[in-house]
DNA sequence: AGCGCAATTGTATGCGCTTTCACGACGGTG
DNA sequence: CACCGTCGTGAAAGCGCATACAATTGCGCT
């Protein structure tokens, strides 16, 4: 590091480097590198020794411009600041990496506008198989994922009947046990703190399921209103809740729950005996703050995700849907 | 959808087509793509109504292959299930497609063995920018980053001397005015209970500036431990705590502290008369729990990272350090 | 000795794009 | 009116790799 020079020289070392120093043709070269069987061993190694020598790195741009394959998978989610997708996220990385892929990922802020401008830009890229979260999107956003060809599947969400393959969840028959639950329990006033519904089929159905399952009790909610995801906005619509006078409150997701928890808390209102409050997600402080919520198996949608997408990829067919289940947990708050 | 094939066929649409279409060359195609100005305007139109025509979407592999710029960044972290680097990285990324670049991400889960594949791999998709957090690596991975030339930063650390260019916060001076506050509050039993030190420069700087500002003050801790990042790991280690009869505990990081606090709730202990608690990173939880703790600009770091790279890479220089502020969050907990 | 075949290796082409260079048209100038 | 510079465009050469196809070799058999 003593020299002058910064050593910036962009890997000048190619295949034809190291097929020149091994003595032999860069289609050998190119037979090693993705583990051809028909190279006399002898040739291998002398191949694979110029290789370690010149610090030769494959460079996948060109790989894949020859081979059309990329070996990278895109997702797109709403955002990261949310530990359930982060979770999400995390697994399919993990798993798309298993398997020797890279993972590029946008966020749409929940915009279908933002999310349509990503899809093509995955679709620039190339990109092998695309996860997408739910199923809200612009015709423009459909219309590029049909006639490109992308593989794709929609997690988070789950319709028997829906024309994408869903790797996810029936939010809608989720909400079931939970309001089961609260009947059981001896709640009836139920007030809603939803998370927003537009543009978000996930949050919608969720609302529905609640509603439907409620009126098989021959119940109404005595209130509702939406939130942004945000524990201080939850806090903050609190005393709109509480002028329902609920017994409970069910809550979009364990964020707004946790705002709504800290609101009563100050408000000296008792958790559960003055109010149940629920949440959707089951975070990990979801134990210690002893909420009862609805677990999501966030992981294993990141990891089969990962999978079906390069599963169908290699089988040139197109990925499959797969139902997973959520459970409702029950803890403290209710 | 009526029809029985499934239309599988990834967009054979290349510049040529477009070409043909519109009555031009290839190049003049291109040119209009990358905004020339040397294309009569009518031309131009003609080409660009020939693109919206064909539904065409230029393959971002050949054009970076031809550019030697993949107009990405790369960013490798420990994980993404703590909400401080999810927030990091979802800054990087938007900072990053802002500028129009796209982003590749990878996680380590905080070994840096398999960091050092991560870097290869980075390096064989040829990124522009790679985001790190740290500067615990190995000598392999350093050979490599070195040798590619490719240009890189340190998040998360910020050290004055380091070769690296850092972007992020020193994190042996963040603990000085935390334990001044303790001093100033009356505490002087101080425990530690610390994240994992091993592989990760951050933890053990946090360690190093405890002891160092204690020691100006004459004294020492009390005791100490690591946890593994977890809740649940960390309400588990609460009674060896106890054992050293603290009057304050200070945690590694926020979800270290939200353990404590879960763990101090259930033995009865009262927070902060009994013991003081102290976090690091300021997640959103930590304001409806009152923890005391130290905010961690992770969204500007992760702009700035992102904004960084990618001005060195244009500007073809080596990207440049960055040192940001942590802040002492007082709140209830101590 | 001559033939056929399998195992290896090399040659050459193309993946889809950018970009250098050459070329033609055109207007202004001396 | 010849000349020159400018602008707009096209032809063609790669970018670094994989791979179809051709070529070579060695071997067993007849």
């Amino acid at each position: 590091m003593t020299s002058g020079k910064p050593d910036f020289i962009t890997s000048p070392v190619r295949q034809t480097d190291v097929a020149r120093k091994a003595g032999v043709s860069t289609a050998t070269v190119s037979r090693v590198l993705n583990g051809s069987t028909l190279v006399r061993s002898e040739v291998r190694s002398r191949v694979e020794a110029a290789i370690a020598e010149l610090g030769y790195l494959p460079h996948e741009g060109a790989r894949s411009l020859a081979t059309r394959r990329t070996r990278t998978l895109g997702m797109i989610i709403p955002t990261l600041n949310n530990a359930i997708f982060a979770a999400g996220v995390n697994a399919l990385e993990a798993e798309a990496r298993d398997q020797g892929h890279g993972l590029v990922i946008s966020v749409s802020n929940y915009d279908p506008v933002q999310e349509t401008v990503l899809i093509r830009q995955m679709l620039e890229r190339k990109v092998d198989g695309l996860a997408l979260v739910g199923n809200d999107r612009t015709d423009e956003a459909r219309d590029l994922l049909r006639s490109s060809g992308l593989r794709h599947v929609a997690a988070w969400t789950f319709d028997q009947h829906g024309a994408t393959a869903d790797i996810g969840f029936d939010n809608h028959a989720a909400m079931e046990p939970l309001v089961a639950h609260l009947m059981a329990t001896g709640r009836r006033r139920i007030a809603l703190l939803a998370g927003v519904t537009a543009d978000n089929d996930r949050a919608r159905a969720r609302v529905k399921g609640i509603r439907h399952y409620l009126s098989e009790h021959g119940l109404a909610l005595v209130g509702s209103r939406e939130v942004r995801y945000s524990i201080r906005l939850a806090q903050a619509a609190f005393p709109d809740m509480l002028a329902h006078r609920p017994d409970a409150i069910i809550c979009g997701n364990d964020v707004i729950a946790y705002g709504v928890l800290f609101a009563a808390q100050q408000a000296g209102i008792d958790v559960p005996d003055d109010i149940a409050v629920t949440g959707f997600d089951d975070l990990p402080m979801s134990e210690g703050l002893n909420l009862t919520t609805i677990a999501v198996p966030a992981a294993e949608m990141g990891r089969r995700a990962a999978n079906e997408l390069i599963r169908a990829a290699e089988e040139e067919r197109a990925p499959e849907s797969y139902e997973m289940q959520t459970t409702l947990v029950r803890r403290g708050t209710s």
